[in-house]
DNA sequence: GATGAATGAGTTTTCATTCAT
DNA sequence: TATGAATGAAAACTCATTCAT
């Protein structure tokens, strides 16, 4: 179990990281930027955090287990792969509508160099988890066959990088963008 | 045309600058650190750019161009879409084994703060291209339908995330990996 | 109104600089070298000021109205010329042997470069202001004809050439200096 | 005997270097800069002087004693005071006029900390001739009294106060400007 | 507990000077 | 002899982190 800290005021804290890190990146961002938008003093944000990795680590964490709770929790996996399939891109498209950030921020920051081994480990279980679904889906043919973590990262790739493209041209996100992506999606999966 | 510095020693420049900027990310990364690897002084960096900025928009619209050609030069465009599109996939998973990190360069930068009017508008270019071709594959009504851009964002994005996660495993990246991409890719543009 | 800084770190840092300048000149001026003699750290000048060319401008803004306080506050202007003009004089013996390096960095740097409008502003409104007492001066006859701004220029460039050759030999700058300039500046003035 | 470098590319170096120097400062000069203004190669300058601040000291004794002999060669000095001091002062006219660059670049740089010893030696002995004049006129009680050097400084400093002040408005320097000053310094100097 | 001024190591950039061609 | 690319020390400036209040 990793030591998280919490509170409001944390939340609040990694909220604001959140945004300014999806705006400028990891090391563009200054720590005073982070508690200006936080509403509180610099030093305030040392007694949350010891240091600007750790609260990222921390930042990374909350939104990729949000992130898998958003799509898994009490998802019947039972139901045919073209069911759940469908199931967890709504689920997708919500979150990226209310935390479009965080899906960016998950995704740019995957390899950040600052990610230490807690941030990797949980996402790898997650990856594991997801790949683990997808293996079923191919067990029980239906879907394609092919590694099934790669087949995730092409799909939930592909998600994203419609996201990014649309955040860049400033279009605000409604629920239709990321649902346009669930028809190809279920294409790139599908059996042949 | 936007101006461009050119010579050996400027080639030079960018491959340091493009490893570099691959493992560290734009805003990490020390001009020293491209200096070091590209076996020249620090102030010598400077008498080829004037900044880190336009040294990065440089080598920025260096990689775009170069995928651009290697996708697209002698590309047979009136070939059926599923002929047309194997063919730039293939060119597409020869550029990975060759040049794996300017991929990734591009694609973490792609919305890069520091990216001048003429890189974007290059990359606005090259996208609105790839989007054209997009388009007619689909009036002939050999692939799916639906905003041509997007389309083409995700099925690049979901190569380029599988590429990136599986240089983040240490592996070696063999053609075999980025053409496991191919079948799932077609699934995603071809019509329902 | 330009906005200003205040404070005691601020006065103190303004002083340093004073010190500084006037010993090195502006641009040979390390910001360390400012830190340093104002005993605080580098990171902590820039907290007052964002830049060396904005601390040199409140500088030369500084030192620009505190001589022109000193010798026009209360200033009887309409005493006979010669009283008034003695009264001036010793006013900017007395500033002379006070602050001979504030009148030197302000004869130095009145043509500076790195000057910025609210500086040239300031100092063509006190230089207009003096030249204003100079015509009315002229208009009474008591003194010699001629552009007023230029026949002021002439005598206070006389008075702080003295001062500079006087500090240059090492000389202590004692009041008696500076008044040995009074006479022939009268001179300079009065009428044939 | 300073050893001086000579020759007409030498001439042209020193012209460059005057020019920018008097746009920039000595310190904000750019060896560069003087290098592209005179038209030849940056490595060049270093065939003719070995650094920077020994052109500049170059510079400055070239100027000097150009000045000096521009004042003074042939000057009639057993002629009354007035005309003399007439005399001279419509040489400086002229030289203001072909050079106010050197002037204005002579009196800022009087006391800069580049000055070597040759330079300083150069300075007090042309500086101590026209005390020698002055005195000379004092003995003969044709003008005031007091300190010879300071008062020549006096006058000096108020004609070059002068110079800089019409070439900051950009007006060009034509003879009636330096002229204007005549009066005013022959006053300075008459005696009461 | 919160604050934000202070710190100084680290970053970008400049430029006097050298030297291979 | 002239060149101008290369060098690297030093300058301006930033910012993660600390700590007195």
């Amino acid at each position: 179990m990793t030591s998280t800290v919490e509170g409001p005021q944390v939340e609040n804290l990694l909220d604001a990281a959140l945004t300014t890190f999806d705006a400028l990146g990891y090391s563009a961002t200054p720590v005073p930027a982070i508690a200006e938008r936080a509403g509180i003093a610099v030093g305030s944000v040392y007694r949350y955090f010891p240091s600007k990795e750790v609260l990222a680590n921390a930042l990374y964490r909350r939104e990729k287990q949000r992130l898998a709770d958003a799509l898994f929790t009490g998802l019947d996996v039972d139901a045919p792969a073209d069911a759940t399939f469908a199931a967890i891109w709504e689920r997708l498209a919500d979150f990226a509508v209310e935390h479009s950030e965080a899906l960016c921020f998950l995704e740019l920051h995957h390899h950040g160099a600052y990610l230490d081994t807690a941030s990797r480990e949980l996402a790898a279980s997650i990856d594991a988890q997801i790949a683990a679904l997808v293996r079923r889906w191919q067990e029980r043919g239906q879907i394609r066959g092919g590694d099934p973590l790669l087949l995730h990262v092409q799909a939930f790739g592909g998600f994203v990088a419609v996201l990014r493209q649309v955040r860049m041209c400033g279009t605000p996100v409604t629920r239709a963008v990321p649902m346009s992506t669930l028809e190809p999606a279920w294409g790139l999966l599908s059996p042949t």
